[in-house]
DNA sequence: CGGATAATGAGCGGTAAA
DNA sequence: TTTACCGCTCATTATCCG
């Protein structure tokens, strides 16, 4: 190992947007006597050892007082960079404990936003014409569907609506049913606390109550049509090139963002195409109606992945990652040409997953290969059988009737990750094809976010939730886009040891933050990282597919399931970032 | 050696679109 | 009609650890 190249000279770090900046007072009380979540800043020590003085200006250059940096340093030694900045989150968020808040059912303009709401309310039950007889739908009602369609359950609607009052906004029930989730889970972790967090609203902010009332609003300004005009369900276009692909003639596209979705910061998210009906469009829906963008990256490398990306990227001036990878199986496995029978006529392979081929399936195609003369092609129902199984299983031809799996280091070259991104450290091949399957096609992705690189010469901060194994930062890495501070959110020990590593691999000179679960950033946090780094230009993020893809026997819930159902917190902290923003301009 | 834990393997339909 | 699909569960096997 290198070690002088791992080391990242904390001088380097740049800081520069700080200047421009003030560090606010930053309300964290409520989390003081809650155990913060691992939290690593990467300020990779060189094998010799940092000095103790680089550390101090490091910590102040973030924005902490030399007292409060110096007892840190004292209280965890100098070596722990990430125990010392979990004790500065802690002195600081003491430190900077605010007096008690009014909780935000006083906040004049919610008031005023809460009376409109309803007149416009009134108002649309009146003007409803298609809807044939009118049945009377209560507010109550309403509210309770929409709230079930943003994902939250039956029971936790109705307790909400029972507590908060049946007049509460859509805000409040949101931020009750919230906070009851988060003690749920902290009930789970710390056992119950008598002084557990109350429901926190974000104190002056209102101008998230109105986004959310848009949301309502916009929300059943469209449900008659969803559910009455089968013809506003969004379909996949056929071939799947989005806004255009590298080398394929598109016609100019143009495209107008809606005014809500226009950032800062930029944001860019990602799922699988082929997901239940109407999935699409509840997601565009809750990203500021922004049409997906389905592409397929059969035109970038030799494997196929259909997906959706919403995002509020310029479409124009893209470039493609270069070298461009090899776009058929021959090129891409110049070894597998010998043995591929002329009867398997697939030139690119299909979606790269998680599970792979068994060896008892490639063992029985040899055995059914092998009762034929090898100089005539098997009958027609033998070919029918193992291409079906070859295309269902993504297997090559590896040898004399000998068909194999992708290992796993071939499948990080076709989802354009560099060898070995996955390998070692204490990671399973099983869990390698798994992160692997569950991951972003690098070169796709990186085609569309190169048009940020004319836009931030000085690099970018990156917000990248679901960051898997960190497709969207080496995306942005292999652009040339200079990674200044980056929050990483990932619920898998094994991606964020795989993104850090890649991290330190690579003499990163920004700071990388791991936090592993997504319900953990509230909006203090967020806006702690906000002041610290000057705001987000970039919010990434792929929820998870497992409820929404074909794959998927036994749970494929839809956008409500289990882990699907994490979209909502996408959406949450994006709007949570847009809002702090707006705020702080 | 033996119990605990981790890794692997086999089998599992259905939806939506072309 | 055919085709494709960022998966899940549970039994079995492999590995770890005292």
């Amino acid at each position: 190992m290198a070690g002088d190249n791992c080391g990242v000279e904390v001088d380097n770090i740049d800081w520069d947007t700080e200047d421009e900046l003030e560090i606010e007072s930053i309300p964290l009380a409520s989390h003081a006597s809650l155990t913060f979540p691992s939290v690593e800043a990467n300020m990779a020590s060189s094998s010799a050892g940092p000095s103790n003085s680089k550390i101090v200006d490091h910590f102040i250059g973030m924005g902490f007082s030399a007292k409060m940096v110096m007892k840190a340093i004292e209280e965890n030694g100098e070596e722990n960079t990430n125990s010392i900045l979990e004790t500065l989150l802690t002195l600081s968020a003491l430190e900077n404990s605010p007096p008690k808040q009014q909780h935000v059912d006083t906040d004049e303009s919610f008031s005023e936003y809460e009376g409109s709401f309803l007149d416009d309310f009134t108002d649309l039950d009146s003007d409803s014409e298609n809807e044939g007889p009118a049945k009377p739908v209560s507010d109550v009602d309403n509210k309770l569907i929409f709230l079930v369609d943003m994902g939250y359950s039956e029971d936790e609607a109705n307790a909400a609506i029972e507590r908060c009052g049946a007049h509460s906004s859509i805000a409040e029930l949101t931020d009750f049913i919230s906070a009851a989730q988060i003690s749920k889970a902290a009930d789970v972790l710390l056992g119950d606390l008598p002084d557990r967090p109350k429901p926190k609203n974000l104190d002056g902010c209102s101008k998230l109550k109105k986004r959310r009332h848009y949301d309502y609003e916009a929300w059943k300004k469209k449900k008659p049509k969803c559910f009455d005009d089968d013809d506003e369900t969004i379909r996949l276009p056929n071939p799947m090139l989005g806004f255009g692909v590298p080398n394929e003639l598109c016609p100019t596209v143009q495209r107008k963002l809606p005014e809500a979705a226009i950032g800062p910061p930029y944001f860019y998210y990602e799922n699988v195409a082929l997901a239940p009906k109407g999935v699409w469009n509840t997601i565009s829906r809750f990203l500021y109606d922004v049409e997906p963008e389905f592409v397929d990256s059969k035109h970038f490398c030799a494997a196929a992945r259909k997906r959706g990306y919403v995002h509020n990227l310029p479409i124009h001036n893209r470039f493609p990652l270069l070298p461009m990878p090899p776009h058929t199986i021959h090129e891409a496995f110049p070894l597998t040409r010998k043995w591929w029978p002329s009867w398997d006529t697939r030139t690119q392979l299909n979606c790269l997953q998680t599970c792979i081929g068994s060896a008892r399936l490639t063992d029985r195609i040899r055995k059914a290969l092998e009762d034929y003369d090898s100089e005539r092609d098997p009958p027609l129902t033998v070919q029918k059988f193992i291409l079906d199984q070859c295309r269902k299983w993504n297997l090559v031809w590896v040898g004399k009737n000998k068909v194999a799996p992708l290992e796993p280091d071939e499948v990080e070259m076709l989802l354009g990750f560099p060898k070995n991104h996955t390998r070692g450290g204490g990671i399973s091949r099983t869990d390698r094809y798994k992160s692997l399957g569950n991951s972003f096609q690098v070169d796709t992705v990186a085609y569309h976010l190169s048009v940020l690189k004319d836009m931030f010469p000085g690099g970018i901060n990156l917000l990248s939730l679901f960051s898997g194994i960190g497709g969207a930062e080496v995306a942005l890495h292999r652009l040339g886009i200079p990674l200044k501070n980056v929050v990483s959110v990932d619920i898998s020990e094994v991606n964020r040891n795989i993104v850090r590593s890649w991290w330190e691999q690579t003499n990163q000179k920004g700071t990388l933050i791991d936090l592993a679960d997504v319900q953990e950033l509230d909006a203090d946090r967020l806006q702690y990282y906000m002041n610290l780094f000057g705001g987000f230009d970039l919010v990434v993020g792929g929820s998870p597919c497992n409820n929404l893809t074909g794959s998927n026997r036994y749970t494929r819930d839809g956008l409500e399931g289990k882990e699907s159902i994490l979209f909502y917190d996408y959406f949450r902290i994006l709007d949570l970032v847009k809002c702090i923003a707006t705020k702080t301009e």
